[in-house]
DNA sequence: TTTTTTGCAAAGGGTTTGCATCCCC
DNA sequence: GGGGATGCAAACCCTTTGCAAAAAA
């Protein structure tokens, strides 16, 4: 995750408490599951501030914002370019780190001025695998 | 889309009507979209209905619930692999018909028993580019 | 002091669910 | 008659918003 001195933010107890959980957390949290660890060390927390703060750092490019969920939206330290795996059985997302060469169609590259791209995968974790098979179900 | 004959669904006026939504619709539709058109020809029409058959024909296969916008499900028809773009300033999304060779890493491929994937392109549709440029703001 | 941020609570949008009714086989 | 489908409304979940109080610069 990239600092966030200097770019405006103010350092309240409440973005470090956030921050801190985010920095280098590589379990993809969604705002409830931030709130919910942040909460344990500052008890007034709200829910406004949890997505409050979450939507600056997104809007200046200090956490992704996952849509890889369809129940809810995930955050992601990690913004250098990378993708994902979910598991269709648990949702458990892990990251994908490899290069893909996407070009696309002529007549999309004509329509659209792109900006960025992201591969999601879909898949069953081992844990939910292992789960599922042994009993033959 | 596949056909619905053989998969065991009932094919009832309701179910004909979101088919006939569907079918060939390129426009990515989400939900109340389906309801809103499908109701102007069955005013009794359900929001209850639409969910019911639209979470059928997924689970069935026959269409692709889309969860690249962040606001809302959508739907797509075409079943066949193929990937999206989304505007990120008016959220119209369009096919991307490419193959890409999309191997995971070793660690990912261990954990992972991989099912699909699904690559999503963000850009700037003309129409919101051409809307933004001229006034120079 | 001036501006920003917080916390609370209510509202909002999308989706799901319970249940009685209805329909078709 | 019986299982499934429908329609309605309420419930649910996640997220956003309005606003007064509190905190930071």
């Amino acid at each position: 995750m990239k600092t966030v001195s200097g770019s405006g933010l103010k350092l309240t107890p409440q973005r470090m408490a956030i921050l801190g959980c985010l920095e280098g957390n590589r379990c993809h949290p969604s705002a409830e599951e931030i709130f919910r660890q942040v909460s344990q060390a500052y008890p007034m927390m709200s829910f406004a501030t949890v997505y409050n703060t979450l939507s600056m750092l997104r809007d200046r490019g200090l956490v992704l914002e996952l849509t890889i969920d369809p129940t809810r939206k995930r955050y992601d330290p990690n913004v250098t370019p990378h993708h994902h795996v979910i598991c269709l059985a648990c949702g458990k997302i892990a990251d994908v780190h490899a290069e893909y060469d996407l070009n696309v169609p002529a007549d999309i590259a004509d329509a659209f001025v792109m900006s960025g791209n992201h591969v999601e995968f879909y898949g069953t974790c081992r844990a939910c695998g292992n789960a599922a098979q042994p009993k033959g179900e």
